[in-house]
RNA sequence: GGGCUCGUAGCUCAGCUGGUUAGAGCGUUACGUUGACAUCGUAAAGGUCGCCCGUUCGAGUCGGGCCGAGCCCACCA
């Protein structure tokens, strides 16, 4: 034994020592680990934090599900990657830099300049990079550190900026104009989830453009009539169809509009008139009709929210002002039918709360519909929605598929430049209406460069491939190095709130520069809500520190609260009793093997733990058959994404078996040293993924090499094993029956004091209640001989039960109406159970195709309900 | 408006393709500590699985409806 342990495990003590033994090892990078060529490879990318803030507990569960998913396939062999990484989150983390700077000197991003300022964000980008990454060490995670990417680092940037000319160069990535969120006040573009909803009351307007317009209409915002171009009604409104297609020449408060009447499905026909007069330039929705019915678009305000130039009297006014001055005329001339109160949501700014303006303006995209002759003429959605529908990618929980093939259906072309200035520069340049797209400027003067930035996830898009090496290992279609070794990687394992946002913009990406799928799998995992089950969020500071519950109670209680008792696709709720009882599950862990470690010889500490020890006594075949049976589902639920299930699993057996029951017997037997270090090696490799740290610590205080390479024993021999066993000793049903009840006889042999109930019983000293034989029967289900239930009277019940060779009969009352009833429901249960399993007997195919073994096991099930039911037809003759 | 998830013990949650007696942890109650562990042990109490209807020999599990909690998407002219 190399060292003592202390009574009480003190994750503090042990976890950061253990990582740097991990991270010196090299064994976290798959080149450093002995495997032969062939060996499969498993690769996971950590989904890349932005760099906006130090982490929080959700991106725990995601550290602990991947880093258990990663360390599971290292230790059986595989070729493993686990691949880190941040995010540079453009908008976002433009933002926390303008605030802080706001705060600290009272100074815009426009005082400090465009170059100055990126260089403030460098600084704030360096240092919670620093948090992040020291973070998700404490975890444990093991990550390749030697490939850490950054999405905007000077590899990425390369890989970007070459994404952005082969997609342009293929037709895929055009300039357009789109409506986008503008705040007059910023002076800046908004993302659709930077618009901050303000209920508000509004005056809705109901008034005909003129007296000779024959259809009313209704808004909040009259002055933007003066870009309108369309009314616009329900294809099936009766009041309007006649005049749909026709058009018409108005004078609208002294300016001349052409309108036509168009038909749209998304026209609500209760809503005010009914009818809408449709503004192109100032709504994204008249945009997008439009664009449908070829209509004129014309702007009516500008970037500084006045109206433009040539509306007349109106123009140079503020839009609140022109509304005015409309509304005035409108009422002179009596166009004006109704004015009422409504309840609407206004659009704001987030930041600076002002009302934001929808604006036309020039943007990048990328078009998703158009044929790509590389993806043999499909369209990237096509071909991105065909990997979920044929299941080239799979998604856990399985209802997601649907969600990604809804939203893809539905998607249009997506807008990649942004009017910020930290991000992914945009390789194009301008001169007047001309425009260069290339790696370096034009030949000629007077070239200026686009100012805007790329989209945060048109690189974190790329991120399976631009991690791997991507474009340099991928020349003439071959993919070399990292990348033809490890993409697609096998699982992709994220958020589901980011399922369309980025998991979408992945599989495009992929298809487009790969031609294959990015990855196998996506498994996506719930968020972690606070103790009240909501959300956590900055705002409400209700966040959870990390970094906080590990020093109380340490990274592998933490980790174990957060795998277990949770599946995927759901959220789970923050509570600090769970994390407590996992802490206290592994401090019996380190108690069990501080037992087993205090009593073992030199010799027994080098059992090896891929060879079967001989078992000697029934417990001995029993703790073993258990240890294999947990082994097999365990391994069945890494296979099936059902972590929570193969944990719990392992926890019964080392708790309420290993703990419990065998080491009792095994400070009774004696000599079981072999097989104790050889359950408690395996019961450390098993543990190992879910509870790295302290497995770690308990191997190293027995052994010189690394818990983390060491490899799960091969299954298969133990199985045959097993099966001969029980070909030996009969089914395995009464082997197991057979060792309890030796385990019982151990316990009170040896002066274990049995309980009162067992008492009683082995005594035969009285009889119990009927209530208590039930739950005896229950409790002794496995352990007995045999178990006879006989009605002696209408009134009483006799069980007899034989365990460790003595008889023991019970009487009890019962009440006959209950007890009749429970026959009854009984009865046809057992009906039910023999025609099923007669008819699937019956079934030839089934007797030819089924395993021997299976159809022999129903074959006896039957003979079994068949006695029962003749026991019960009996019991109710009376 | 469209879609999704959840409702199981006092609390937090498991429960895979329907199968004989629905589980865990915490909490509660009683008892227990001279050597692995009080971050422990032995027991007990506690559930008409949200409600109703249906399919079935059999429903926590499948279908329909309702009630309640929450989330996502769209729209708010």
């Amino acid at each position: 034994m190399k060292s003592e342990l202390e009574k009480i495990y003190n994750p503090e003590i042990f976890e950061d020592d253990i990582y740097q033994k991990w991270e010196n090892s090299g064994f976290f990078n798959p080149d450093n680990l002995d495997l032969p060529d062939n060996a499969p490879a498993y690769t996971v990318i950590l989904p890349p934090p932005n760099i906006t803030a130090k982490l929080h507990l959700g991106h725990s569960a995601m550290l602990a599900i991947e880093d258990l998913m990663v360390r599971y396939r290292r230790q059986n062999g595989y070729r493993t990657l686990w691949l880190p990484g941040t995010d540079h989150a453009a908008i976002a983390t433009q933002n926390m830099v303008e605030k802080k700077i706001f705060a600290e000197s009272g100074k815009t991003r426009h005082d400090l300049g465009r170059e100055q300022f990126l260089v403030e964000v460098q600084k704030f980008v360096a240092e919670t990079q620093a948090t992040i990454l020291g973070q998700t060490r404490k975890m444990g995670a093991s990550l390749d550190w030697s490939r850490l990417a950054f999405t905007l680092d000077d590899e990425r940037q390369f890989a970007v900026k070459r994404m952005f000319l082969d997609m342009h160069r293929e037709g895929i990535i055009y300039r357009g104009e789109r409506i986008v969120n503008w705040c007059p006040r910023c002076h800046s573009t908004l993302a659709d989830d930077e618009v901050e909803y303000k209920e508000q009351t509004a005056k809705l307007y109901t008034f005909k453009y003129s007296s000779d317009f024959p259809i009313a209409i209704s808004t909040t915002r009259p002055e933007t009539k003066l870009g309108d171009t369309a009314v616009a009604v329900n294809p099936k409104d009766e009041r309007y169809k006649k005049f749909i297609g026709k058009e018409y020449k108005v004078n609208f408060c002294g300016q001349d509009l052409k309108i036509k009447i168009i038909a749209d499905r998304n026209v609500e026909m209760e809503f005010g008139t009914g009818a809408l007069g449709v503004t192109p330039a100032h709504s994204a929705i008249d945009w997008h009709m439009a664009e449908e019915n070829d209509l004129a678009i014309i702007k009516v305000i500008d970037e500084n929210g006045l109206i433009k130039e040539g509306f007349g009297e109106y123009s140079g006014l503020t839009a609140i002002a022109a509304r005015q001055v409309i509304v005035e005329h409108l009422g002179q001339q009596k166009l004006i039918l109704k004015e009422e109160e409504i309840i609407n949501n206004l659009s704001c700014c987030y930041r600076c709360d002002s009302p934001i303006e929808p604006l036309p303006s020039k943007q990048w995209f990328i078009a998703v519909d158009t044929p790509v002759a590389r993806l043999k003429g499909k369209s990237l959605k096509e071909a991105a929605l065909e990997l979920a529908k044929t299941e080239e990618v799979k998604f856990l929980p399985e209802r997601f598929n649907k969600r990604y093939c809804d939203w893809m259906e539905n998607l249009h072309d997506w807008c990649i430049s942004r009017q910020i200035w930290f991000g992914h520069s945009i390789p194009a340049w301008y001169r007047g209406d001309e425009v260069f797209v290339g790696e370096e400027s034009p030949a000629g003067d007077d070239w200026i460069k686009d100012e805007d930035t790329l989209d945060t996830w048109f690189s974190s898009g790329m991120w399976t491939f631009s991690t791997l090496g991507w474009p340099e290992n991928f020349k003439d279609g071959q993919k070399t190095g990292d990348l033809a070794r490890f993409h697609p990687i096998q699982v992709l394992e994220t958020g589901y709130e980011i399922l369309t946002l980025w998991v979408s913009r992945m599989m495009m990406m992929s298809l487009f520069a790969l031609g294959e799928k990015p990855f196998s799998h996506v498994y996506l995992h719930g968020t972690i809500l606070d103790e009240k089950g909501k959300k956590m969020s900055k705002s409400k500071g209700n966040g959870i520190d990390p970094l906080e519950v590990i020093s109380k109670y340490g990274a592998d209680a933490v980790r174990l609260s957060l795998l277990m008792g949770s599946t995927p696709g759901n959220d789970a709720r923050y509570n600090e009793e769970k994390i407590e009882a996992k802490r206290n599950f592994i401090n019996k862990l380190w108690n069990i093997s501080r037992f087993i470690l205090s009593d073992a010889s030199k010799d027994d500490l080098n059992t090896s733990a891929s060879v079967l020890p001989v078992a000697t006594t029934l417990a001995d075949r029993w703790i073993l058959s258990e240890l294999l049976s947990v082994r097999k589902i365990l391994d069945a639920s890494f296979a099936d994404f059902n972590y929570s299930i193969g944990a719990e699993a392992l926890y019964d057996f080392t708790w309420n078996k290993l703990a419990d029951w065998y080491l009792e017997i095994a400070k009774v037997e004696k000599n079981k040293g072999v097989i104790l270090i050889y359950i408690l090696k395996n019961v450390l490799i098993m543990w190992h993924p879910f509870i790295p740290y302290v497995t770690e610590a308990i191997w190293s205080s027995f052994n010189d090499n690394l818990l983390m390479i060491e490899q799960w024993p091969k299954w298969k021999d133990k199985l045959n094993f097993w099966v001969s066993v029980s070909e030996k000793d009969g089914n395995n049903f009464s082997f197991i029956q057979e060792t309890i009840i030796a385990i019982r006889n151990a316990r009170s042999v040896n002066k274990i004091e049995p309980t009162r109930k067992v008492q009683a019983l082995v005594s035969g000293e009285r009889a119990i209640s009927l209530k208590e034989q039930e739950a005896l029967i229950k409790s002794l289900r496995t352990g007995v001989e045999s178990l006879e239930i006989t009605t002696a009277t209408p009134t009483e019940k006799a069980i007899k039960i034989s365990l460790a060779g003595t008889e023991i009969y019970l009487l009890g009352a019962i009440d006959p109406e209950k007890e009749r009833e429970r026959l009854v429901k009984e009865k046809s249960n057992l009906e039910g159970l023999i025609s099923n399993l007669s008819q699937r007997l019956d079934n030839k195919e089934f007797v030819s195709r089924a395993p021997a073994n299976i159809v022999a096991t129903e074959t006896e099930k039957l003979d079994r309900y068949k006695t029962e039911l003749a026991n019960i037809n009996e019991a109710l003759k009376l």
